[in-house]
DNA sequence: TATGTTCTATAGTTAAAATCTATATTGATG
DNA sequence: CATCAATATAGATTTTAACTATAGAACATA
């Protein structure tokens, strides 16, 4: 059975005559004929009765009529569908945040991108870049938000923003206490460094490296929350997103950039499977993530 | 749009790859590239990213899934379908009966008809011969239940049943004692006789004619029952059908056999259009006629 | 890093099928 | 009975879907 078959059926039903549904439909009657005879043979019934000069359905004929205009209706309708589903948000996506960045985006971002696409069914995963990285190539995810370098040639990144790393210390330390802070000093105070799993454990450290800055590390965590702990209790200073001081600022930390050097910093961007289409709902939710993402310029 | 494009397109989505559709659905793989390339155009948007070895479903694509499911299923489906609203009786019948018989079928063959196809949709019309003939033709009817003869040649008969005529007389006149009346001797009493544009009258009176009984017509009236109530009150004898003294009987009327020569009868058949496929309602709607028609033989 | 394997895409050809024109056939009409 | 108006049939043409062969890309293995 064919689509066309359907449309010249239901055309002859509306005009009552095989001639005048070839006008309509744009072709030759004999081409009607043949195509209807087509479904006849098919359904195993006739369609039409052939009185001579006019012509009456069978009941099988009767019985179609509701059934082929449903699917033409349906087909006629799918591109357009499918369009406004897109604009409307149907659909799902698949997201990434490494957990460096999670605590100070996800909430914010999902709620928003429940508020503006209330149809779509977002799946967020909290992994780390090379987790993310593996995700994103066997399609698992549709965009992470993560933060450079990354090295596969597979995967696209649009940067989203640069982010400062600023000097987190206790009030009691004295470099607290001083407006210019240089790099270099930071090897005067115990150093509380997050592990190299995280991209961003790997960015303090080599950044203090090319800054030729020995540090004094006296304790490796696996959690940016562990690492503000300390400090706030006075264990020792770190280098943490500037993010974590706009969301979570806490009494007993100080947080003071960087003078007299290069910025530590960390380039936040959305990652994508390089041969993919990103989709509406992708590069929506991006936006969202870039607007939403904390920084003093917000604010 | 076409329904293989559909169909191929969900067999990539099930098998997960062109080649393994393509043997799926017994078409080689440059086939299936080839009209999903072309839905693909149709429809604006890519349905897969194409990343070598694998593929994906793009937004579009996971959009249209269950849109094409929709559609194959009822394609697929649209043919044992009606096969089956055929033989659940679904569909419309629309049927004629002349005014001489439907007092003594209509109520039986209706409600018989409505137990057995509940899903039917039945019209009745009750129209003398001629206009039945002239609906039959014009497809206004499906069927009707009239008696012969018919001239028309686009109209096919289905014999139902050959009725005899009775004569029926009040207990008064003397024919009403015999045990064997011969027509002729119908010429001693004053005969009530239905109009002509019955086909009934018709009948009566050129039996009379064939048989030289030149009656003594007393009453031109144009309804049976009028006959029987004429009868009834002692104005005169009639032949009237076998199925009224079944169904109707009235004590004032007795009911008795001509003999001695050929019985007036009537052959009630089934009219219906000789160019129509007869639907499985009319042909059911017919054998219950036959079945319930009031007959000495059902008693 | 090279190489074979396994996918999809492209090119060119073949086969199928829908369309067309022309005409036969049939029922309605004057 | 001839004419008109509709559908059916026949044969030619065109379109399109299919095929074969092969290129190109990505992954796996050596």
């Amino acid at each position: 059975m064919e689509i066309h078959q359907l449309a010249y059926f239901i055309a002859i039903v509306e005009t009552g005559s095989f001639s005048r549904a070839a006008a309509r439909c744009n072709v030759a009657q004999p081409s009607l004929s043949q195509q209807i005879k087509k479904l006849e043979t098919e359904m195993g019934h006739l369609l039409f009765d052939r009185l001579g000069r006019k012509i009456v359905l069978t009941e099988a004929g009767r019985l179609l009529i509701p059934k082929a205009r449903t699917i033409l209706e349906e087909v006629d309708g799918i591109k357009m569908d499918i369009q406004m589903d897109i604009q409307a948000g149907q659909g799902s996506l698949a997201v990434g945040f490494i957990p460096t960045i999670s605590p100070f985006v996800l909430p914010q971002v999902i709620r928003r991108f429940g508020q503006e696409f209330p149809a779509a069914s977002l799946e967020v995963h909290e992994d780390m870049t090379e987790e993310i990285v593996r995700k994103l190539i066997s399609a698992e995810l549709d965009v992470g938000i993560t933060s450079l370098p990354i090295k596969n040639k597979l995967i696209h990144t649009d940067e989203l923003l640069t982010e400062t790393l600023l000097v987190a210390s206790s009030p009691e330390y004295e470099i607290a206490s001083r407006t210019s802070i240089r790099a270099r000093e930071l090897d005067n105070f115990p150093f509380i460094v997050l592990s190299e799993v995280h991209c961003l454990g790997e960015q303090v450290q080599s950044f203090c490296y090319q800054q030729d800055v020995a540090l004094n590390i006296v304790c490796y965590t696996s959690q940016l929350s562990t690492v503000h702990n300390c400090i706030a209790m006075g264990l020792g200073v770190s280098l943490v997103p500037q993010a974590l001081a706009i969301t979570e600022p806490v009494d007993q930390v100080v947080y003071r950039q960087i003078s007299g050097g290069p910025l530590p910093q960390r380039k936040i961007v959305a990652a994508t499977h390089a041969k993919r289409n990103q989709s509406f709902l992708t590069r929506q939710f991006v936006e969202i993530v870039r607007s939403e993402y904390p920084s003093q310029i917000d604010e």
